[in-house]
DNA sequence: CAAATTTGTTAGATTGTTCTAACTTATTAC
DNA sequence: GTAATAAGTTAGAACAATCTAACAAATTTG
């Protein structure tokens, strides 16, 4: 069984996979913010029990045992994150540290129940989808609102970056996920688009924010 | 701030605790299922940290913090429990093993929800007492059902055991907490005792049971 | 391509938590 | 009150998870 070291390691793999679900271990390093060598050290003990493959010098890759195992850890913080919301009165910006910590805990049943008196969500609070108990993961594709054109109906939907400061930020304009949005315009110098919702008319929005509201065309 | 392990010495030390507060290294270590040297090395370093005093072949004394923290702690444990009881569906013999984990959580929010969720209860599951957000427990006395005598009428409050084993068999007698209970008679040969209560005219209960039923003597 | 830079590895140390074996102190039994 | 037993300690080892310093391989740059 996984530590919940081991466990954080996994998931952060599973995370950082791309195309190829090749991770480089200084993204892996960076992203769980160690050292390289300990990343080096963490990957090798991972791949004794076949998490991963790995060889010198090549980037790390999941095994499916490895992946499964990711999957049913994010599926645990989606959920709880979700339940934290949903059902005990947490905003979706003071969650992710909290459910960091849970995910960790062993009890199918604990977080069977969660997901039943949420009634089966396929989405966390911030848009991305929750793996199965299986591990599968339902792939969503949303266009950033950067994409946009004026004239367009969209509805937000995920979010392409979680950190409390941007939650927060949104919290402060009132914009949450289902919210429907009018593009009014956007500004060639620096990128930034203008929106229009319910109670906000006006609402500019920077290049940086705008790229991580993901959004649903309308119609 | 004190680790997982740490915190369930602390734990330990507190509930192993009798009225000098003192608890033999032995008793540690066989609550903890560790070895008396690893007992021995873990007081040591708590007395670092100032959690508890330590003298060379004497027993271990919780300072005032380490019975402060060890008490928070017991709330967590017990909060919890009572949460995966009230408001998950948990049945009081599957509680324990998962509260034994979310009591390590390090979020006072997600307390906190709990206990107004729960409307602020003092007791848990099994009857025993809620420290205070403080650290501070009431102390109750009830009388064992063993030393009660026929004819008394009482009304189960609490249990000196919770092991899962016990549990269910209190369940496949139906006897749970509040139900009131009246003593029928006492057998002198084996200590058992005969009670009645509602669906269950006649029962018979051994002095082991007997013994880990906690009641409040009504009238 | 050779040099500079980035990325990755090895070696060696540290901290936390655990163990067994051997020894010492304290308690109990006779 | 000695001898046997129980309780407690020390020493030494192991494993997990982390670090820094030094070195090696791979990639990028000019
Ligand atoms: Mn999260
Ligand atoms: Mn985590
Ligand atoms: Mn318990
Ligand atoms: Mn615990």
């Amino acid at each position: 069984m996984a530590s919940s070291t081991e466990e954080n390691y996994l998931k952060a793999l599973y995370n950082l996979s791309n195309g190829q679900g090749e991770v480089n271990i200084s993204d892996l390093a960076n992203g769980l913010k160690v050292s390289m060598p300990t990343a080096n050290s963490m990957v090798k003990s991972l791949q004794k029990s076949d998490w991963v493959i790995y060889e010198k010098y090549k980037p790390v890759i999941l095994t499916p045992k490895g992946q499964k195992e990711a999957a049913l850890i994010v599926r645990k913080h989606r959920l709880t994150e979700m339940f934290l919301v949903k059902k005990m009165g947490f905003g979706w910006e003071e969650v992710h540290e909290v459910a960091e910590q849970i995910e960790h805990i062993h009890s199918p049943k604990f977080f069977d129940r969660m997901d039943e008196m949420l009634g089966y969500p396929t989405i966390d609070p911030h848009g991305s989808p929750i793996p199965d108990n299986q591990g599968r993961m339902k792939e969503f594709s949303y266009t950033p609102l950067s994409a946009c054109k004026p004239g367009q109906e969209v509805q937000l939907t995920a979010l392409t970056n979680s950190s409390a400061e941007f939650l927060e930020f949104l919290n402060s304009r009132k914009l949450s996920l289902g919210v429907h949005l009018k593009v009014i315009s956007r500004e060639a110098y620096d990128q930034s688009i203008v929106v229009s919702y319910p109670d906000h008319p006006i609402e500019t929005l920077s290049e940086k924010a705008s790229e991580r509201l993901l959004v649903r065309i309308l119609e």
